[in-house]
DNA sequence: GTAAAGATCCACT
DNA sequence: GTGGATCTTTACT
């Protein structure tokens, strides 16, 4: 079951929530990539002092999220690793679910190869948002990209319904002030391949 | 043109 | 659990 864009026009929180569980879909040289997105952030807009466009701040870097909900928001950080967003809402809404972590299905070889690591554990390959992304070969070429019309990166709906969820706090804002006490941050209950508990 | 900070990762103890 | 690596983007002058 593909997700489609209405699915995509709701808010960043619920999407936050209602993403854990399903399964994120990279085809690279014909090869399909299956992970299950097990940990998830919530950013939403103009009220968020964590998020990028706090105060509908709109330039080069940030116009992605601007766009309808569906598409999605490749940024860089620390100049070297790049995070995957889900752009939420319609558009105009400047709101976005960032992927912090995913659970490989399949090709673990190649995802490993990708990353290049010494470390063999397996949770170490995806369990990050810059780490999962240089496993998927996701960079900035697949910013503003439509999942909702395209081969190449999509969400399949899933079947699993017996997931729990945990709320927490999100990582690594501490700038945001009051808002990085908000519980933002999704995650299932138990996986190991959940970045932090 | 220049400076400063950043939604992180990895190796090591 | 800690610290260094490392470079893009942004917001100034």
């Amino acid at each position: 079951m593909f997700l489609n864009k209405d699915y995509f026009q709701n808010d960043a929180i619920f999407l936050a929530k209602d993403l854990l569980g399903k399964i994120l879909v990279r085809e690279i040289n014909g090869k399909k990539i299956l992970c299950k997105i097990v940990e998830t952030e919530a950013y939403i807009g103009p009220e968020d002092k964590a998020c990028h466009a706090y105060n509908n701040k709109r330039t080069k870097r940030t116009e992605a999220m601007f766009l309808e909900g569906g598409c999605t928001y490749v940024y860089m950080i620390y100049g070297m690793y790049n995070c995957l967003n889900i752009v939420a809402n319609k558009k105009d809404k400047p709101e976005a679910v960032l992927i912090r972590a995913v659970e490989p299905l399949n090709e673990l070889e190649y995802l490993k190869k990708n990353r290049n690591i010494k470390s063999k554990k397996r949770y170490d390959l995806t369990n990050g948002p810059g780490k999962l992304c240089k496993a998927l070969k996701i960079d900035k070429k697949l910013n503003k990209y439509d999942l909702c019309k395209n081969k190449k990166l999509f969400i399949l709906d899933s079947k699993d319904k017996k997931i729990e969820i945990v709320e927490a706090k999100r990582i690594n804002i501490e700038y945001a002030e009051e808002y990085k006490y908000k519980l933002w941050r999704f995650y299932i209950k138990g996986n190991k391949f959940v970045s932090k508990i």
